[in-house]
DNA sequence: GTCTATACATCGATAGAC
DNA sequence: GTCTATCGATGTATAGAC
């Protein structure tokens, strides 16, 4: 088989074992067997376990951030654009839907490798956090939302997004919610946080 | 040594141990030698690491969330409800530090002891996820608040508090913060916090 | 109850033939 | 590049003396 080719199977096979079960938990020979080769052909590609589990999440990781900024919304109007980040951010989550349980083993791991990745999309100039953060300090400048504080909202927007895709399984189970990311469900959400969210910083 | 004593000594070295590494990266040598026992002494109290990792994680669930149910605000006012569920949930994840943490164990692992431990509050009338939820139904019905969807807007409250504490090591690097635990930060947060969402969904 | 010693399984990694 | 076979380390758990 060609090089390139099962390189990318193992990465596939490597990404679906380790999302399921974490660095620790994961087995080498539980990767060959998804991706139907034998542990010495896995250890000739990738020297060590550690190696493999960097070069998975790396380009989990990369994808992502990608995918996030380039779906970010040009829209000048901050309600417009607000509107238009919270729909495309919570469907980047759904649509890398083995992403959401690999974040918090990143997170677990003290973020080592996102924060690489956001620090070059930093110095690239792609980085969705930096542009969030310049559309919010332009429309206080421009008057059309409270001088509120411009990480703080950052941070409360990317929360309400994502944390109901982390803690999916509790929510789920104590408000008898079928299924959290239906599109029905999110549709909802998303119109309810936009409007909390837009009620809270417009300028009256 | 007496027996109550060093099964609570077993179960503290157990959670720093556990909290740490995981489930599947904590070793049990490791946690008797935090213990000050040997491996064996530790299989005599607890017959294998699934159980003692339950019981463990049982343990700090229920402490938190009884915390979290005591600590809520007796105020009748739904303002400023929320404004003190706000400071003292924040509170109650700062100082259980260990905490943020070992909840991303337990949701990687699905939520099944705090879903219990949640359900068995639910049966005994001390869930503070069911009372949030009928002071916004009250909130509304007395036309304070907006109509809002009151799940939704209880999810949006548990987000922007807890999330920041999850996402802590990314957004201290990516945003050059020193501290996101200490006091100045986490009282400008619970402010910011506060104002947007009541900003959002009071009646005008 | 508490220890030492060890059984037994499993893991990551490599040697060496093809 | 790809395989089988296996090494060496390490992990959980237990046997058995005290």
């Amino acid at each position: 088989m060609a090089k390139k080719n099962i390189e990318e199977q193992i990465i596939k096979a490597a990404a679906t074992i380790f999302v399921k079960k974490g660095m620790d938990g994961a087995r080498m020979q539980e990767i060959a067997a998804e991706a139907g080769i034998n542990q010495a052909l896995l250890h000739y590609y990738f020297r060590s376990k550690e190696k493999l589990f960097d070069a998975v999440f790396s380009e989990i990781i990369n994808n992502f951030l990608k995918s996030v900024f380039s779906s970010i919304s040009e829209k000048d109007n901050f309600k417009e654009f607000l509107y238009d980040f919270i729909v495309s951010y919570s469907q980047n989550i759904t649509e890398h839907a083995e992403l959401t349980k690999f974040i918090l083993w990143e997170f677990q791991r003290g973020g080592k490798l996102m924060i690489k990745s956001l620090r070059e999309a930093q110095l690239n100039g792609d980085s969705a956090p930096d542009f969030i953060i310049r559309k919010i300090e332009q429309a206080k400048k421009e008057g059309v939302i409270r001088p509120i504080d411009a990480q703080n909202f950052l941070l409360t927007l990317l929360s309400t997004v994502l944390y109901p895709f982390i803690a999916r399984p509790i929510f789920e189970n104590i408000f008898q919610i079928p299924d959290m990311t239906d599109a029905a469900f999110i549709d909802k959400r998303n119109q309810e946080v936009f409007d909390l969210l837009w009620s809270g910083i417009k300028q009256n």
